[in-house]
DNA sequence: CCGCAACTGAACCGGACAGTTTAGAATTGC
DNA sequence: GCAATTCTAAACTGTCCGGTTCAGTTGCGG
């Protein structure tokens, strides 16, 4: 199967179902998403959705694998590596928990985990293109610095988990329980720099 | 209001119900919970369910409080704080990646997830039973290594979140993905020994 | 302008499920 | 041992929702 089974991409409004698809699903998740409310959020009748995809659950998936590849490609983008190992670190820091702390990829882990049982592939498929791309990148990076002779690490790929966690130390939680929804600036550079300190004194060369 | 509003405690039964809830919210959570289920379960009519909760919501809240409280108690237990600091550390990094990966703990995470939105409040009984009371007991534990001399901590609370975010690196999102279910005692070893290690390179005297 | 395919909208079906009712059986207290 | 209370079993109601059907409309290629 090349990308699914059973579904037909043909005809003008595909895309529009697939767009309101999205939209719903991403707010309301899997279970409480109304396929009348799909349909009409993608300005469709009923029938028209039910002519592209065979049910519910397929639609979902659809929508699910796209997200999961736009996460990876936003995981993929490049850093910059240049300059001292500490900016380095930081800005990487920075931009991990400001991705973690976004709606997309919070919403992408409420969903993924809410539907952890009915869509076993797709919890896969986030890990894969979320945290272990992202990951992978990280590892890069690294190395580079290691090579550099800036850093020295045995256990790389641990280390690499070890600094996204330090990143999103206290604040992820927070968010993703809806505890706290906004961070300051402060909030932010405290957790970042701290998790560079605590990193760069136990790899730091 | 003493406990709850509007629940009758009085009755044979009362106890069976809320075990009978207990076991089918946990391991379905509430929206996939069943009422007849629970009433089957707690070997009780659905009548005598009714008598006692007057809907499904209060009587999970109910079941969401009271596993919240045992959270909070398992949190609060003493770890042994005696021998060198790599030592308790260590035994700390241990016990709190154990619970992170027990299915209690996990069912616990994903169902007041899952509920945020439904149920606010349990999503911050959970955050300050579980999270926020082992943190408490980390710092006091990290506070005694400081006055000891053996730990230098300026930010204590964010010290305190760092160790237990190294301590559940890698291994605690794939749990709760469902990508891996079983951890041999060399992968959590492994966590753990890097955990402490990292810690102490930052914060050791 | 015809014919065909896609689309519409609204009604409809069937199953799931929270919560109620009722008629009667079991327990308990006195 | 009787009366009041509690519980039971099962049928029932109302609602929600996924999916289907169908009679009719739209729009496009020839």
């Amino acid at each position: 199967m090349p990308p699914a089974p059973k579904i037909n991409r043909a005809g003008r409004k595909f895309d529009q179902v697939l767009e309101g698809a999205r939209q719903v699903f991403m707010a309301d998740g899997f279970e409480s998403a109304n396929v009348d409310d799909i349909a009409r959020v993608a300005g469709v009748s009923k029938a028209t959705l039910y002519s592209y995809f065979p049910d519910k659950a397929l639609l979902f998936s659809e929508v699910a694998r796209c997200e999961c590849d736009r996460m990876a490609e936003e995981a993929m983008s490049e850093a910059d590596l240049a300059g001292p190992i500490r900016d380095v670190l930081t800005f990487a820091a920075n931009k991990i928990l400001t991705f973690l702390l976004s709606d997309f990829s919070q919403q992408m882990f409420r969903i993924c985990l809410a539907e952890r049982d009915r869509f076993p592939e797709l919890a896969r498929e986030f890990y894969e293109s979320g945290p272990e791309m992202g990951r992978k990148r990280l590892e890069e990076g690294l190395a580079l610095a290691v090579a550099r002779g800036e850093l020295r690490i045995d256990n790389m790929s641990l280390a690499a988990e070890q600094f996204s966690d330090l990143a999103k130390s206290r604040l992820w939680l927070r968010a993703i329980l809806g505890i706290q929804t906004r961070f300051t600036a402060e909030e932010i550079a405290e957790v970042v720099d701290e998790a560079v300190e605590t990193f760069l004194a136990r790899y730091g060369a």
